[in-house]
Order: structure tokens, then C-alpha cells, then sequence
DNA sequence: GCGCGGGCTGTAAACGTTTCCAGAACGGCC
DNA sequence: GGCCGTTCTGGAAACGTTTACAGCCCGCGC
């Protein structure tokens, strides 16, 4: 228990009612040995009060705060939450606690996220930005601690990267509706000036060609949110009736697409098939339920927060590694045919 | 930008530069005067430098950390993402940056969160336990720092916390399946064990005996989670072919219930009428959609961040305060007459 | 011209740790 | 019993701030 003599108890506390110095207390209590007696009455003076270090002031002596951040666009996209469960689980594994910001693509939010870096709150971050300019990268890599970034970045950076090639991915959904029969396929995109859906929008025009069935664009733009996507989808049906087949950029967007083809009396997948991406809960959870292309995202937070843990101990120097995870298609309900 | 010489600048390289003291670089830094020429000649070496100040020092000196917690479940749940949301906003428009746990419902782990209020990592934290023993309010009024609970407390406990009757809720609910002609209506509930799965599991008989159909109890039990939700809806339907209105304790549960009842051939709302708990994101995106029956997570959890910012700040001392916020019921597809 | 008050300034202490260093205690060996 | 090597110990410095305190300089009023 606590006592009440002014304020929570310190090594100093410890080191008087046990008659040792405070280094003798330091050394026990970190295990650094220590005779049989001393740690004896160290460690009963400590339990007797109640004793728990000041993490500040070891920090600070220490300079490490055992703390890293995982900076993301929005806690609500579920694409997300996986990736935060494992990285979650790493840095709990490797000793240090997760601070978590919700950027909503926010430029100055990200820097708030790189500033306590600087001011040593968070010894590394790990950023998944959806908009990667110049400027961005020069911030990053002048950071003044380690960064690993989730998501593609240019030839030559150099930065901890884990990626996934969701142009693969999304040349791989337009792949699986043609292979089902569908001939009039459009896309629901995000927007188009960030990187996942330059990418996803590149991957569709490949999907399309690999099938005989470029020329024509089936194309609308919007957010990566459900809303967006339902009003997407309403747009897209007005100008493309016969539509048979439908990429969604995520799967938020393929929900709000599902509500809209229903309210339109088109059946999934009898009318039209839909295929999402990032294979989220969400997929599951719908109906009919989404085939989605799965991006690895619990395998890329957990691949990331290890290059950082890595970073922050044994490769402190190493050369910038850049891992990738390949998509995967979870074919369900939505194009069965 | 930083300057070569070892390590990043602080306020002692500033001084230098300068050629003035540390004092008048904290002063001056700090906004609390100096004379014109000082306070030019500290702010260009600082800008030069690009000094940022060390948080943990300051967090040392100040005894501030500028950290305050949230503990809940699962991040993985819809109903906390909302809560975060304001806790987040209120949090930073404050001035604190918020420390996210996910304890799943793990003692240990809520006192993990418990401990770094003590080794003043954290000022302050809001936790969301669905159960709480003797043995947890013990531990959560021995805080070293103020916490905020967001769930029913037993009367008497001196703790600052926001509550909602989910009682009063689950018989709205109930009311209103009634209200539509229903007469079998079961109940979906997660553990018995568990705050809100008592409250809701009294809140149905309120509402079966106010309509006069008592004696009955419909109950499964289980996780309050979809696929557990799911299971429970198919034992149910075994045990009550005749089953024509459906409530479930929380919106998870009802996106599984809704898969179950669409697997056993039910349609709804014609064969069964469904109502969740809690009203998030899930209720507008199933389908049907889904009514809800809202408990105000994001006022909950703004109010909750208000509590504790206030405590943290002028409401030092004052008197544990509790807060409650009414359940609304929200009717979508999935009860339509 | 002198004394006085007010603003600025610098020195130093404090926050609670960890760790370097020199010296003390101890055990073993001849 | 003396010497040596090892193990353990306490004093003190260091981490980067903020802040109490005392001294300085300045201008003002008499």
C-alpha cells in the first residue's frame, strides 16, 4: 500500500527504509544483482510501499518512452482495425504500448503524429498515408526517428516498407467476373489522386485488357466510404444499364453498392456480380455476402510492426527493407454464378 | 534544421547560441517575457536549430504527461469506434493525445491500464469494463490518477461515470416488436455475466411482462459477437419454430441472427422482426437495415472525455459526478409493418 | 546625485531515474 | 594472517526541463 508520507513512493523512499543507497535500489529492482540480504530488504521495502517507477523520469534517463504510434486515416474503416489488432500484438510482445492517431487524411494531423517523434514521446511510427507527395517523403525521411510506412512507395526511398501490389489485386477481381461470364464490367473507385486508387484504377484497366475488353471505361469516382459509394453506384447504373459486373475499390464502398443495386430491383449476384477489396469483416457480415480480393492487412500491420521493433533494437543500422504481401481472392456469395 | 553536433538541440544549445542563459530560453520559450532583443535572439537560434522540447523532461519537472487513456473491449467493435471518435476530439481539443487498450475483456489487462496511471505515463484514464466485480471498483477508486467509467456503476461508488439505462432500452425494444403485431419474441443476449448482459436480459422480461406476454422466457446466450449471435439464432429457431420477433443485445448479434434467419429461410421483417442494440454503422449497412435501439456511444463518449478533462483540470475536487444519456429507439426495414 | 522599485537575468535546485566510478567487504589461496 | 580477485556498495553525475531566488540594471522621482 501506498503511504501517505507526500506523494508516491521513490527509489529514494525504498533506499531510506531500507537502509541502502538508491543506486543499490536501482540495481535490485532491475535485476542487476545484488547480495542475498539487500535484495531482501529492497524488495520488501518496495512492495510494502507500493512502489511503481516513474516512467518519465527513466525515459528520460533512459531515452527510451516505450511507446510507438501506428498512424492511420480513419479507426472506422475496418480494413484498419486489423491491422491495428497485430501490431497491437507485437509491440505489446516486444515491450511497448501503441498510441494510435486518426489522421482523416489530414496532411497536419500527420505531422502531428511525426512531431512526437521529435519530442521523443514515441520512439517510431508507422504510417499507412493514402496520399504520398514529395513533400511527404522528405518529412518522413528526415524524421528523427524510425518510420516504417505501409502502402507502395517510390523507386528509391529509403524507408522500412511493407506493400502490396492491389493492382495485382484488382486485376485479379476483373479477372474473376470475367470469369464467371460478365462482359460489362464497371469500377467504383475511390479518389483518383491518392495512391491506392491510382493503383486499383491502373489494375482494372489491366483486368479489362487481359480480356479483350478494353476501349470502354466504366468508371466512378468518389470517397473510400460507403455513402460515396451508394451514390457512386446509382450514378454508374444510370449510364450503364446493362451492367453485369461490379469492382468496388474496398469493401465500404461495395457496401454502399449493394444497398444501391437493390434499391435499383438489380439482384446479386444474378444481374450483377460485385467483388470488393481488403477482404474486412464487413464481407462476411453482408448479403449476399462479398467476394473480396484480401490485401494481408492484419499480415501487413503485423509485418510492419516487426521492421519497427526490428529498428528499434538489434537493426538499428540496417539497409531500408521493403516487404510485400500478395492479394488474395475470397470468392463468396456476391459472384456465385 | 537539426545541427550536426551530437544529438538533437536543447534548450542548453540554445542558450550557447544565444549567449544567453537556460533560464531566459525556458522564459522566453514559455511566452513569459524578456526583454525584446532576448526574446529575438532565443527564438532565431531555436528556429535554426529546429529545437523541439523534450516531452519526457518536461513530463518529469511538470509531473504532466499530457496522456490520458481509453480501455475498452475491442476495437473490433463498431460501438467503441464511435465512442473513440469523440473521445478523441474532446481529448485533443484539450490538449491531450489519447493511448488506446484493447483489453478483450481481460482483467489483466485493465490493469495494465491501471498501472500506467500509476507510473504517470497516463493523467487520467476512461474505461468501458463490461464487468465489473467488488474487486475492480477496489482497484479503479485506488487510482493513483482520476478515471472515468462508462457503464453502470452500484450505487455509492465515488467515481466519475456516464451511464446509460440499456434496461429501460431493451424494453423499449420489446415495446416495439409488440407494437407491431408480434407475439414469440425472443431474445439474443450475450454473457448473464457481464453489466449490460444482465440489464438487457431485465430490460426483456420489463417489456414481456408489460405487455402481458410473461411466463415465457426465449432466451440463448452466448458471445456478444456475430458468429456467436449467429449460433444462438439457430438454437433458437429449433427450440421456437413459431418465433415472429427477435431481439438482440447488441447490433454484432443481429448481423448474425440476420445471416441465420436468412440460412433457415426466414424472411425479414414478414417472417421475423428484428431489433439490435446500440444503433452503429453495422444497423445502416445490413440488409434489411436494421433497427436499433441507439445508447449514445459517441455522446457517451464525449461526455465521458469531459468528465475527465474537467477532473484533470479546474474539477480537481469536486464531487464524483454522474452522467446519463437516453436509449432511442431507431426503426429501419428490419420491423416493418 | 542618490535611492528605490520593477523588470530581466543567471545560478542553482529540483523532478526520479540509471550508471560510472572508486572504494569497501568478502572469500579463497598460499 | 596477508594478499589478491571478485562481488557489492554508495556517492555523484547525468538526462532536459521548469522555477525559486537573488542580483543586476535601468529609469524614475525627489
Amino acid at each position: 500500500m501506498a503511504s501517505a508520507d507526500g506523494g508516491p513512493a521513490t527509489i529514494e523512499t525504498i533506499a531510506r527504509r531500507a537502509g541502502v543507497s538508491i543506486a543499490s535500489v536501482s540495481r535490485v529492482l532491475n535485476g542487476l544483482g545484488g547480495r542475498p540480504d539487500t535484495v531482501r530488504k529492497v524488495q520488501a521495502a518496495a512492495t510494502e510501499l507500493g512502489y511503481v517507477p516513474n516512467a518519465m523520469a527513466r525515459s528520460l534517463r533512459g531515452g527510451r518512452s516505450g511507446q510507438i504510434a501506428f498512424a492511420m486515416e480513419d479507426i472506422g474503416n475496418p480494413v484498419y482495425v486489423a491491422m491495428v489488432r497485430r501490431i497491437q500484438a507485437v509491440a505489446k510482445e516486444a515491450g511497448y504500448r501503441l498510441l494510435l492517431h486518426s489522421t482523416g487524411a489530414d496532411r497536419e494531423e500527420e505531422l502531428r503524429a511525426l512531431r512526437s517523434l521529435a519530442d521523443r514521446h514515441t520512439e517510431g511510427l508507422i504510417i499507412s498515408p493514402i496520399r504520398i507527395t514529395r513533400d511527404h517523403l522528405d518529412e518522413l525521411s528526415r524524421a528523427v526517428a524510425p518510420v516504417v510506412v505501409i502502402g507502395s512507395l517510390p523507386e528509391g526511398v529509403r524507408l522500412d516498407n511493407v506493400r502490396v501490389d492491389s493492382r495485382v489485386g484488382a486485376a485479379m477481381a476483373v479477372a474473376h467476373l470475367v470469369g464467371i461470364g460478365r462482359r460489362r464490367i464497371g469500377f467504383l473507385n475511390g479518389p483518383l489522386d491518392t495512391v491506392p486508387g491510382q493503383a486499383r484504377y491502373k489494375g482494372y484497366l489491366d483486368g479489362l485488357a487481359t480480356a479483350g475488353l478494353g476501349g470502354e471505361e466504366l468508371v466512378e469516382s468518389g470517397q473510400f466510404q460507403t455513402d460515396s459509394g451508394a451514390e457512386a453506384a446509382k450514378r454508374l447504373l444510370a449510364r450503364v444499364p446493362d451492367l453485369d459486373g461490379l469492382f468496388c475499390a474496398n469493401d465500404l464502398i461495395a457496401v454502399g453498392a449493394l444497398r444501391a443495386l437493390r434499391e435499383a430491383g438489380r439482384r446479386v449476384p444474378d444481374d450483377v456480380a460485385v467483388v470488393g477489396m481488403d477482404d474486412t469483416e464487413l464481407a462476411r457480415v453482408t448479403w449476399p455476402t462479398l467476394t473480396s480480393v484480401g490485401l494481408g492487412s492484419a499480415r501487413r500491420g503485423e509485418l510492419a510492426a516487426e521492421l519497427l521493433v526490428d529498428r528499434l533494437g538489434e537493426g538499428r543500422d540496417r539497409e531500408p527493407r521493403w516487404v510485400s504481401v500478395t492479394p488474395e481472392l475470397v470468392a463468396r456469395e456476391s459472384t456465385r454464378s
